[in-house]
DNA sequence: ATCATTTGCCTAAAAACTTTAGGCAAATGC
DNA sequence: GCATTTGCCTAAAGTTTTTAGGCAAATGAT
């Protein structure tokens, strides 16, 4: 009996390339117990339960997004920060689509206190602080970059701009031009 | 043995209420039998399988989504009409969960085709005569609007919103307010 | 009204996934 | 070298999906 160094990083780890390859629905224990050609109740030492298996997928995409954001940002101000970060979320959907899913999952409310959740609204924040706006309306700009940021990025994914002139990329520029333009304005109640 | 009389509209409709009730995810044939108090192999003579019959649902959702966005925008145009259908999407996503989360089920082509997805785009396009707006700029909105109904409404329904402030309704009035003013004024390349 | 046909829900059964309980052997530590 | 811990195992029960074939109720023709 050979042992194969299961942990439960390993396993997250796994399962997230496993959504990426299948996509996040197919992310099963079982189908993960054949990739590491094991036993299907072996895994259960490391993880508690099927949805304990989603959620680590899903806060290891939080925070990857997070640390590519925060890369993205590092000397970055305005526009080009805004840029910066909302091709981050689309260039991460487009390469790890099972993970971008697993990052949409519903968490409860511990699982959302410890994800990257934060961090992401605070870098949404960070751009904003080259627009000219105090609170609440930063608040929100927040709501509406995350809204839009993600929005599109689903769409997108699930087909909807696709097969229809003019090409997404297009789209993409000109929706954050707009952005820009309606945070440099953002108008008065 | 008494008939309960099964139909694939009575087993969709009951499925979108289940889904309502208890998560799109949480909608299996098995759980639907168990609701019209039947066994599970008898749905097979009215279901394809169960994908066919949460593609039923999705379907159901689109109709019903599409429906309300005609109502609401008969009469109305302008910022008036954008807030209308706007107020379409979030509302039906508060009172229908199960259904919302079921129309953002990625369909087949030809389901895709079936379905009242172009509804709804061209929905979004009447809104946008009331802009002065031409193609391709109108393509670019259509896809942002269609970003931030979707992108707001499902954030808004995980919970993103909640518990800080302001609250949810202010930043949606205010974010409609953005919108109108960016489509008053849609930036040149 | 009777009989044949169709239809609707049934039982049976196989396959896949989830989860728990208990066991043995390998790794670890004294 | 031995005791303990740990890791993966077998076994088994429960749920869901799906197919195949059967019987009875509804339907419709004579």
């Amino acid at each position: 009996m050979v042992r194969v160094g299961l942990t439960t990083e390993r396993l997250v780890q796994a399962g997230a390339e496993l959504a990426d390859e299948v996509g996040f629905d197919q992310v099963t224990v079982s189908a993960l117990a054949r990739r590491f050609d094991v036993k299907v109740a072996s895994l259960y030492s490391h993880l508690k339960n099927s949805q304990d298996l989603k959620t680590g997928i899903a806060l290891l995409a939080l925070e990857e997004l997070a640390d590519r954001g925060a890369a993205a940002l590092a000397g970055r101000a305005g526009k080009d920060a805004l840029i910066a970060l909302a091709n981050v979320y689309r260039d991460y959907a487009a390469e790890h689509p099972g993970r971008y899913a697993a990052a949409q999952l519903r968490l409860t409310p511990e699982a959302a206190a410890a994800s990257a959740g934060s961090r992401h609204s605070q870098m949404t924040r960070a751009i904003l602080r080259g627009y000219d706006l105090t609170e609440p309306d930063q608040t929100h700009a927040v709501r509406l970059l995350g809204s839009v940021f993600h929005g599109y990025v689903s769409l997108e994914l699930a087909g909807g701009f696709s097969h229809s002139a003019p090409d997404s990329q297009e789209t993409w520029t000109r929706i954050l031009d707009g952005l820009d333009a309606l945070l440099r304005n953002w108008p008065a109640p």
